[in-house]
DNA sequence: GTCAATTCACATGAAAGAGACCACGGTCTAGTG
DNA sequence: CTAGACCGTGGTCTCTTTCATGTGAATTGACGA
């Protein structure tokens, strides 16, 4: 394209209708004026917050349900509507939201009290201090600043299973040394066993409230899709049936409200790029696809090489002969390409572990089995489909160097 | 043929090490008046 | 005299290694029918 073609490109595209109307709302980080087909939870947990506006510690909460079923989202509603009224009556109130999955910030026992700390306009080393002192400091902050302070821990599994429960049991085990301040956990949970492995004494803490976030049905997702759409897309850009077959995919991966919205979203992207004016379901699928693929390429991609290796090891053999492998075969594949590498190979016990970690991306599939006589070990498929099996290992090798 | 013991090839756990990053306080050095 | 450079110590965090223990069914071999 030339400089004045590609002028010409600019400005075409500016003058073409988008299909868009405000694409925001289809994005992940969009708060809906209200959410829908929550009422009943939503109401359960102000009654259980609310006291936090008479200067009252409300009740610890548990809120667990599956992905996209709207805990966060609620969470976020409820806690922007305390502020607002906490602000209008002059009421002193912190709610301070922290995901605990998001790495490097709330991912371990003294980042997620240093950034409570930071929340409150103090300035913590990322690291350096021993953690007892960042207590301390925690301490002093609130009880200075005399507030009731309503935390909010999403995603508090992925906490617990890095860095142990005894921060819970900290956290909730300071009011009683608090004197003019005070904090309730709300706990945010994917997992919906993950209060069993829990040591009693945090379980009874952390939940003395509990709220269930059952999925969404196929109708409630309809709903939700109709709504946001209607603010996003012009009016007759979607085709027959393209809500409905949305949601019914939504539906199938356990009422994943978010997965939906995105669906939509990337539908909408695909049809615009190819210039046509309708959503059709072709394009549904179409988008449907490039989701999982550009998830699947993605981790991939942002793998340390270690696990890009054990990964091209799995491939390799997937790719010569059978659509199983074993953890030994992998092994000792592993070891020959280091060498090729100029690697340092790890040991099997590490390579085991990030076959387990590939597993829990979803880029592989494990099960342990035993095969008598012959041993016990991990039998190995992919996870992706195999139509995009030489693009990743094109990608890995690319990754790694490899020719 | 039956049944318990054996055996394989790892899985799974726990603990500890290596190396990167960082804060803090003390000491040294060079520049300033 | 003082600001800044430069250690040494002690802390966190991630990735690994080392050591130890666990595991489930095919195979083996003793036993009795």
């Amino acid at each position: 394209m030339s400089g004045k073609g590609l002028n010409n490109f600019f400005k075409e595209y500016l003058n073409e209708k988008s299909i868009f109307l405000n694409k925001r709302v289809l994005q992940a980080s969009y708060n809906p004026e209200n959410v829908l087909h929550r009422e009943k939870e939503v109401n359960l947990i102000a009654n259980i917050l609310a006291p936090i506006l008479k200067k009252e510690k409300p009740s610890n909460v548990f809120i667990y349900g599956k992905t996209g079923t709207g805990k966060t989202l609620t969470m976020k509603y409820i806690s922007d509507h305390i502020n607002d009224v906490a602000d209008e009556k002059k009421i002193q109130v912190k709610i301070i939201y922290l995901n605990c999955k998001l790495k490097r910030v709330a991912d371990t026992e003294y980042r997620l009290i240093a950034q409570l700390v930071r929340e409150f306009g103090k300035d913590i080393p990322p690291t350096g201090l021993p953690t007892d002192e960042v207590y301390n400091i925690f301490f002093k902050t609130i009880e200075d600043s005399e507030v009731i302070l309503l935390l909010i821990l999403d995603e508090i599994d992925q906490l617990v299973n890095k860095a142990g429960d005894e921060i819970i049991y900290n956290l909730t085990r300071i009011n009683t040394e608090l004197d003019k301040s005070q904090i309730s956990l709300v706990g945010i949970s994917n997992s919906l066993v993950f209060t069993d492995n829990l040591d009693p004494r945090v379980r009874s803490s952390l939940s003395e409230e509990e709220v269930l976030f059952p999925p969404y049905n196929a109708l409630q997702i309809q709903d939700i899709l109709k709504k946001r759409a209607s603010i996003a897309f012009n009016s007759g850009v979607i085709g027959p049936g393209v809500i409905e077959k949305c949601a019914a995919y939504a539906a199938r991966e356990h009422g994943d409200a978010r997965r939906a919205i995105e669906l939509l979203r990337v539908a909408g992207e695909l049809t615009e790029r190819k210039k046509k004016k309708k959503i059709r379901l072709q394009e549904l699928d179409r988008a449907q696809e490039k989701i999982e693929k550009d998830r699947v390429i993605d981790t991939i991609q942002t793998q340390p090489k270690q696990s890009q290796t054990a990964l091209y090891c799995i491939t390799s053999l997937i790719n010569e002969m059978k659509n199983k492998t074993y953890t030994g075969e992998i092994y000792e594949k592993y070891k020959t390409l280091c060498i090729n590498l100029n690697l340092r190979p790890l040991t099997q016990r590490r390579i085991s572990d990030i076959i387990a970690e590939l597993d829990m991306l979803g880029i592989v599939n494990t099960n342990v089995v035993s095969r008598g006589r012959y041993g016990r070990t991990k039998e190995i498929t992919i996870g992706y489909p195999l139509s995009m099996t030489t693009k990743i290992r094109k990608i890995l090798e690319s990754e790694l160097g490899l020719s």
